[in-house]
DNA sequence: TACGATT
């Protein structure tokens, strides 16, 4: 059954429902006819953390909207823009295209004198990103190179020999362009792709897809901690006809340089099933208004503003490492190059990943945790990983929980084997 | 009941 909306989407908006076949829009619409592909935009790469309002107000600088939409899922985040006059349309993408906004603010606060070249692990709070029990370490060796793990592109607060203050910027330029009239034809134009060269970048992902058709959207998977890549990526493009090409030109081939063969396919659409709600809330009732004279307001607004605004400021101590580095390489249970990873057994089929996060954020630094589901009921199979950064934190963890009463079950704790490919 | 990995 089909949820009720009472504003949903009008019969004559661009990106309706494709039951309405819009090939030929004709003049002759009067009344609320309008012609959305002057006015509306698409909005890609913009920071994960940023809010409906700092989207409004960003948008709302340039002109007064018509209806916007930020749509956030778990990394990504994009969103919708329809302008009253298609000239503060044309006006926001000269003006915001490729704009690096600022994400967050973080403050170092040294606890002794810090040299440019001492090894040091920075605790780098994200409670205000992930969960209040969210830590994440950054081992550096220069200062550049912490910047260069934070992903940052410019940097501010520099003092010398002491780290103390830093702005970071989203890595991704945002991409504002107008939005596509919806249609069959470029739907499921997503790939997946793996087994991508480690060093291979976003451009160099494109320039190898590019021969298949015009590229909406790009993306290489990174590791949190070290920025590497995971060798997977994901390419959007303009028309599924374009992607089928690319599947018939691309999997299974070596890109040049690679030692091993790409895999490219279909990317799963895990909103599929929810897509119909999702465009119920991107089209809005065009009589929707903001409250009050917001013209003006967003007239004044300052983008400076918005740029210089800190998300969140952290204060962190500097830990001298110690000789833990040395066992970067080898091959000890549990222990990958971004940490010591945690297998955790008779998780209950409900539980996500806050479970995780509540369990072993206590015991410190968790870099990432994840609960194993299936794929077609999305209920957890009965287990999960937590990467931790330090082993006496991850062992003391697994001391701890191993054998701990949750609800009715009781978990098992360990750090990770490698049965798979155990020989 | 047991060692993943699709934004």
């Amino acid at each position: 059954m089909e949820p009720q909306v009472s504003n949903g989407p009008t019969s004559n908006t661009s990106n309706g429902p494709s039951t309405n076949n819009r090939n030929c829009p004709s003049p002759m619409q009067t009344g609320a006819a309008t012609d959305d592909s002057k006015t509306n935009l698409i909005v890609n790469y913009l920071p994960q953390n940023m809010t409906q309002e700092e989207f409004r107000s960003l948008f709302g600088s340039i002109g007064e909207i018509e209806s916007c939409k930020l749509v956030r899922d778990k990394i990504t985040g994009y969103g919708f823009v329809n302008y009253i006059d298609p000239k503060d349309a044309e006006k926001a993408i000269n003006t915001l295209n490729g704009l690096r906004l600022q994400t967050k603010t973080i403050k170092l606060e040294a606890t002794g004198p810090c040299r440019c070249d001492d090894k040091v692990t920075y605790l780098v709070s994200q409670a205000d990103v992930h969960s209040a029990r969210f830590q994440q370490h950054f081992v550096i060796q220069r200062e550049q190179t912490l910047w260069e793990q934070i992903g940052a592109t410019q940097r501010m607060g520099h003092k010398e020999n002491l780290i103390d203050s830093f702005y970071v910027f989203s890595k991704k330029e945002m991409k504002v362009s107008y939005a596509r009239p919806s249609s069959a034809s470029i739907r499921d134009a997503n790939l997946y792709v793996s087994g991508l060269p480690k060093t291979m970048t976003q451009k160099e992902l494109e320039q190898l897809f590019s021969q298949y058709g015009r590229i909406i959207t790009s993306r290489i998977l990174v590791d949190q901690v070290t920025g590497v890549s995971r060798g997977v990526g994901f390419i959007r493009f303009d028309k599924r006809i374009e992607a089928e090409e690319a599947i018939k030109g691309l999997n299974g081939q070596k890109p040049s340089g690679a030692t091993e063969p790409i895999t490219v396919k279909f990317a799963n659409n895990p909103s599929q099933k929810s897509s119909q709600a999702l465009l119920s809330q991107l089209y809005q009732s065009p009589n929707r208004r903001y409250p009050g004279p917001l013209h003006h307001q967003a007239q004044r607004f300052r983008l400076d503003n918005l740029l210089n605004m800190a998300y969140g400021v952290k204060r962190f101590s500097p830990i001298t490492i110690d000789g833990m580095t040395s066992l970067v390489g080898m091959n000890i249970p549990g222990h990958t190059g971004t940490g010591w990873c945690i297998f955790v057994y008779n998780l209950s089929p409900d539980s996500d990943e806050s479970v995780l996060w509540q369990l072993f954020g206590p015991f410190g630094a968790v870099n990432n945790v994840k609960v194993i589901r299936d794929f077609n009921t999305n209920k957890c199979k009965g287990f999960g990983f937590v990467t931790m950064t330090n082993y006496d934190e991850a062992a003391m963890a697994i001391a701890s929980l191993n054998g701990y009463r949750l609800g009715d079950r009781v978990l098992q704790v360990s750090f990770k084997t490698n049965k798979a490919h155990k020989s």
